[in-house]
DNA sequence: AACACCGGGGTCTGCCATTCTC
DNA sequence: GAGAATGGCAGACCCCGGTGTT
């Protein structure tokens, strides 16, 4: 007992809290030798939570040679915001350093994000998908001003909390990075002569809630490619990047490269030029972010169809259907001798339902 | 009623390399 | 020097329906 006091007094005086409060002190050898062996009773712990060992030790091989540790109470805690013992072992065997967090640290930092979330349920279901996002971090002062400066740019409590579910990274990055990242917004926003870069940034983080796992030299460095190889005016660039564009700057920049590359050979091959390039683009920024694969299957189903490539360039939202999808609505108004030249393309930009509504009139008329 | 325009919603981790800290 | 903390990367859409117009 005394000696838990110790460990308790010990853990208040550090800033970051690591170390576990209801742990086992189970080390058989001394200090010096134990360095590069691992701890034989929390392996057995481990094992007894059901943690795959193989697993923790590949990722993590560091934390099995640890004296103390946190496992029991995680486990309880956990299973006390309604974790079940499967989503617990995972959650261990995927991010093993989890178990170095005390209870105190693990409750403060459960606050902060639940503060954000509806339910307990809610962040299982999120540490179960991630665990690294929520335990990568001990720092919970970190947290906490993350959540300040990203309330502080305006973000509603509805992006804030779409943002926690989609990229829960973001709230683990330093606020160092995470306003680096704003701060690029902000003067992309003024280099493409916008006033309002607060504005600017914050609807791009909303259309682009990835944008913040990014770095800062990808976003850089497509920005800079799309503004150059597109040739937008200023006003062009600022309803671009805060439309579909600001998904595209997650692609990685080779993939951008190759995309546009792919894109613009494709269609010089159909007889179409830059501005035919550039349109389709400004239409459907989207078709940037699918691969030169699957852009000239989908390209080619078309045209194969008898579709015109101008009209895809009118109409390139057709594009952003699956290729299955494509093909199976190609197939039905094909039996139903559907003239494309007659009746243009936008039969095929619609949802499902309405699309299966449309084929039934059709086949009425008949 | 049928169509066209438009924007929204879901989705993303697990690993490696480097830097920091003790 | 070991382990912890942090930054960065690969990978590469699809679908729905509200609403205004004709």
């Amino acid at each position: 007992m005394a000696q838990r006091q110790m460990l308790y007094f010990l853990f208040s005086v550090r800033r970051c809290v690591q170390l576990p409060v209801a742990s086992r002190l189970c080390s058989s050898r001394p200090q010096n030798a134990d360095k590069a062996v691992e701890n034989v009773c929390l392996l057995e712990s481990l094992s007894s939570l059901g943690v795959d060992l193989s697993s923790a030790r590949r990722r993590q091989p560091g934390v099995l040679k640890r004296a103390l540790t946190n496992e029991k109470g995680l486990a309880r805690f956990l299973q006390s915001k309604g974790a079940d013992v499967a989503a617990v072992a995972s959650i261990i065997s995927r991010f093993p350093r989890c178990i170095t967090r005390s209870s105190e640290h693990l409750q403060e930092r459960w606050n902060l994000w639940r503060n954000i979330f509806q339910s307990d349920g809610e962040m299982v279901e999120i540490l179960s998908r991630s665990p690294e996002s929520f335990f990568r971090s001990s720092d919970n002062r970190n947290l906490e001003e993350n959540i300040t400066f990203l309330k502080s740019l305006g973000i509603t409590p509805k992006d804030l909390h779409r943002l926690l579910t989609t990229a829960p990274r973001t709230f683990s990055n330093s606020v160092e990075l995470n306003r680096n990242m704003v701060e690029l917004l902000q003067s992309v926003c003024a280099s493409v002569g916008g006033d309002n870069q607060k504005e600017f940034a914050r609807t791009i983080i909303s259309k682009n809630l990835y944008i913040f796992i990014r770095s800062t030299n990808r976003i850089r460095a497509n920005v800079d490619f799309l503004l150059s190889e597109m040739k937008l005016s200023d006003s062009e660039a600022q309803v671009f990047l805060q439309s579909h564009g600001a998904l595209i700057l997650d692609l990685s920049h080779e993939s951008l490269k190759k995309n546009l590359k792919n894109l613009r050979w494709k269609l010089r091959s159909l007889g179409c030029g830059e501005e035919d390039l550039r349109k389709m683009i400004l239409k459907f920024s989207l078709v940037l972010f699918m691969s030169a694969q699957l852009l000239n299957s989908k390209l080619d189903c078309f045209l194969d169809a008898g579709i015109q490539i101008q009209q895809l360039i009118l109409k390139p939202k057709v594009l952003d259907f699956s290729v299955e999808n494509i093909r199976r609505r190609l197939e039905q108004l094909r039996a139903l001798g559907y003239d494309f030249r007659k009746h243009g393309i936008g039969v095929l930009d619609m949802s499902n339902k309405r699309f299966q509504e449309k084929i039934r009139r059709l086949e009425n008329e008949l």
